[in-house]
DNA sequence: GGATTCATATGATCTAGATCATAAAGGATC
DNA sequence: GATCCTTTATGATCTAGATCATATGAATCC
């Protein structure tokens, strides 16, 4: 798997979920301006696509965004485990169940109008990642709007610019 | 239950989830400056608080938006139907499955960055059951915003005015 | 029936972020 | 090493939405 490969398209019939052994894959959709927006970012170990096993198609494109490796799990073989093995059942649904916390509080961190305050609850969240450009079609903002924010909560003491698109929270 | 009651507040522990029987009530949080942040709507037949299954305390508050009646489901009886039965196991993970296709569709639609176009997508996706203010919360929006998109909207022909605050599709 | 409260509306103003433009640094490719 | 592309970064300008103010209608409550 290569950065930029697709691993399956927005409305494409589901086949499965995915498990992420190394690299990185990334869940975004194109909106209404063509725009990319960023869903969600899954890491090696991470899981992806989950939600396909109770769904006829793919509600976003997946696409690498760091080369690696990925293990298919078909729908067939996870609707078989979840009937015979309570615990697997069990785990699946806290799999679902943390994802459903995560976009609430991702949710509310869109609900905050500062762009400032809103990268800094981002950050502090694990948001960044990735590049600041990223970031951006992550929490609504332009990258304009997040490099200057950035820079504002440097000047602000609140975070440190550690190089060249990196910072950290102070 | 009255308008306006509280049948849980935010990190208050977790005793379980609830069915409404009959009127409304609305999960919000409280952002940072104050502001309350409408995350679900739950109506007649509807659950709320499914989560609470795997947690330790609720993650918003639970308020009564219109009076009725509510039926509490103890963790512990979710916990053992999962167990015990794999058709109740499957629903219910579904249910969750379903909440996370809703609220990643909820996030590509605060991605809209046009008020107009916001709304309309709010109003065709049945956001708008109750009042223009609380749809407001719903999407990111000051209320007025919303007053003036809706009445832009009418002036577009794309919605139709059929009384005070009474708003539907053309 | 008057007082209170909340939702609906709209007008005026201000500002934060979008947008457009530019430029340099770093990485990949040939 | 030259070229291309992406990311980083910042400056200038513009505008959409926030904010503040005000007024009215409808519902609730004594």
């Amino acid at each position: 798997m290569q950065k930029g490969d697709v691993l399956f398209r927005q409305n494409q019939t589901t086949s499965g979920l995915y498990r992420v052994v190394s690299g990185c894959v990334t869940l975004q959709r194109a909106g209404l301006g063509g725009e990319t927006l960023t869903l969600h970012r899954a890491v090696s170990g991470g899981l992806f696509a989950e939600v396909s096993v109770f769904s006829a198609t793919y509600h976003c494109d997946a696409i690498c965004s760091e080369a690696g490796s990925v293990t298919k799990i078909a729908k067939a073989d996870v609707v078989a485990a979840m009937q015979s093995n309570p615990a697997f059942s069990e785990g699946f649904t806290r799999l679902l169940a943390v994802q459903v916390q995560q976009y609430r509080a991702h949710i509310e961190l869109l609900a905050i109008s500062s762009a400032k305050e809103r990268i800094l609850a981002a950050v502090q969240a694990g948001y960044f990642n990735a590049t600041v450009t990223e970031l951006a079609t992550r929490i609504n903002l332009s990258h304009e709007a997040c490099y200057r924010a950035l820079r504002g909560l440097c000047d602000d003491g609140r975070m440190i610019r550690v190089g060249r698109g990196k910072y950290t929270l102070s």
